[in-house]
DNA sequence: TTTTCTTTGTGACAAATATCACTGTACATT
DNA sequence: AATGTACAGTGATATTTGTCACAAAGAAAA
């Protein structure tokens, strides 16, 4: 692993801290689908993404699948950071939805270099904000939000980070959204006839100016 | 302030961190009622309950204000931590349900003891963990129950905190809930039909078993 | 090419929840 | 005791979302 690569990515931290992380960190590389980190699973690691994007997903008893957010590169799992730090597990589940590459830090240097570089605690404290920012956010869609208006914020949040062109099919979207296919696909339609997508098979493309 | 008082409520930290507590902080007074954080209010201090109820609301465009979850004594304010580090403002409304008393630290400390006691760091971190872990729990609610389970489990976590006998109205947990009154009126009815609950005017008790 | 499978479209219907309109009832105030 | 007000009960109806059944359209496989 690059030291300048890990500079670019996380452009805020202190230079000793990169050699660290050069030295102590693992690098994983998992393939699109893969699961990365499964619900109830023990976490020893820390998790930074350097390349990809990831999606988080919240468990129901039958297992059903409730998408909460993403984390592009540059991005740190906050959730594996809380519970590295007190050896619980995961409360969530992981998957890879390109290719990706995680950089996995042992907990024990989590708290090590807590306060030994500033700059770590720094981005840890922004991580959990942005983490937590995120959550609220998903919290205000389901709670305050119909499906057509989470469906047009789902939509854009996979645009702003995939581009126009989503290659993904109704059920897929009913999934994350916990809705059903004939919902989304009633919904997408009316949003074609405003204009906003262009709706094609196994895929979507997004045409609203926002 | 009382050192002993502190001991009881916060039982793991660092002797010393007792006395800066102590030193620093400010104690502040809210009256049952009072909102204690207004969204989009600048945080400079991180708070910590050491009496009283609060509870934490997320508020829509509308004002509508979405019930998240509670802070009991002992617990600190994770979202001001978060904010607090960053100088950035809040994401939600915090009201105190009973009269409370808080304590007020301002955040240049809690940088500082970050790095000094580790007691604080694990303190810190245990403290984004419940937090975050109640905005999954509130998130599984709305995402995969219906309303009857999301009352019940309403009124569980209200009981836990105040006993059986809750002074509240319909209406306000129809507020919290963002549902209707007479939504809540009739799924109460049918909890009282199987013998959960007694209703009583501008009050409920909680006869369900566990 | 024919067959098969996956994805999408759509009408009909069901369920959950919201809204409206109105009634009754307890309590406080005068 | 009369009155006003907040709270609670309830039927009727609307809206949103979910479910079922089946058709149509593409893509892939035989």
């Amino acid at each position: 692993m690059d030291k300048n690569f890990l500079k670019i990515l996380f452009p805020v931290l202190e230079d000793d801290l990169y050699d660290e992380m050069v030295q102590h960190g693992t690098i994983k590389k998992v393939k699109a689908g893969d699961t990365i980190l499964k619900v109830g699973q023990t976490i020893r690691s820390t998790m930074l993404i350097l390349e990809g994007l990831v999606k988080l997903y919240r468990e129901d008893d039958q297992g059903k699948e409730f998408f909460i957010y993403h984390l592009d590169a540059g991005d740190a799992c906050s959730l594996s950071m809380v519970c590295a730090a007190k050896h619980e597990t995961s409360e969530v589940l992981a998957k890879a939805l390109t290719d990706a590459t995680i950089l996995s830090i042992p907990l024990e240097f989590m708290e090590q270099w807590m306060s030994k570089y500033k700059s770590w605690y720094q981005f840890v404290i922004t991580s959990y904000r942005n983490r937590f920012e995120e959550l609220l956010q998903t919290i205000d869609a389901i709670a305050f939000s119909n499906m057509d208006e989470r469906l047009e914020s789902y939509i854009e949040k996979q645009v702003s980070r995939l581009g126009n062109h989503l290659k993904i099919t109704h059920q897929d979207i009913a999934t994350d959204l916990n809705s059903s296919r004939e919902v989304i696909s009633r919904l997408l339609k009316k949003m074609e006839a405003k204009g906003w997508v262009v709706i094609h098979r196994n895929a979507i493309e997004w045409t609203k100016k926002h």
